[in-house]
DNA sequence: TTGATAGTGAACCATCTGGTTGACTAATGC
DNA sequence: GCATTAGTCAACCAGATGGTTCACTATCAA
């Protein structure tokens, strides 16, 4: 039993580390998901207790933490007749550190805008 | 005329600031536009030379610099026949901050999978 | 002037996304 | 046993995404 849920594990991280960047990011594009994850910093909630505060059906924010979930950013748990939530931040330390490569190019935000005026304006 | 281009960046700023972080994150959740981002940290690049080494058309390439140019990740410049793609990564700073936010809780990625073997293991 | 180059726009296509509703399964509590 | 609660699944929908091809405009160079 054991085994078998570590090798389906290890299959699960497989595929999706195949392109983990493309779904993290496309995971945390939408408010909504951002906003669970973040509910989900103060820790584990049931999947009922997250769809209160979104005006949406109950059956989008399942399908919103489904996308959350093959992100890896949330692992799922299922207890009696509730399924209890976790955050799982690894996948945002991939993206983080993409993003942190730029950071030398941060502090250049309205070069851009100030090099066209200069070649450009009036 | 400086007037004018100042008032359309601020009014193209506002749009794109009313859900900034959607437009960022989507924007750099695709292989191609964060392939396109590395190239251009290299510095200014015209738009034939991005598409060079995709396996992809040209108007495809010109389609994702569209959306990274609508994330405000990249801003576009005609001379002459050709238009110059330049890095714009302040909005990444953003994006680095809301994930900064998560830190402490990367260390714990096998933390959910352990618990769940305690918890259900053999 | 003529031809090559750079790039967009329009039309089209398949697939994904984000949402709904309604029926269904499974666990809980009386 | 029976009603309630938690949640998924299936079907459906509108609109976005990611790609193509073809026609077109505009610039450059001989």
């Amino acid at each position: 039993m054991r085994r078998l849920l570590i090798v389906n594990h290890m299959v699960e991280c497989y595929v999706r580390r195949m392109n983990a960047l493309d779904s993290t990011f496309a995971a945390l594009s939408h408010e909504a998901r951002r906003a669970i994850l973040a509910r989900l910093a103060d820790g584990e909630t049931r999947l009922s207790d997250l769809a209160g505060p979104f005006a949406m059906s109950q059956t989008a924010v399942s399908k919103h933490v489904r996308v959350l979930s093959d992100a890896g950013l949330v692992t799922v748990e299922q207890r009696g007749r509730s399924r209890y939530c976790r955050l799982n931040a690894a996948p945002m330390k991939d993206a983080s550190e993409w993003l942190s490569d730029y950071e030398a190019f941060w502090g250049q935000q309205f070069d851009n805008l100030a090099r066209y005026l200069a070649d450009n304006g009036d």
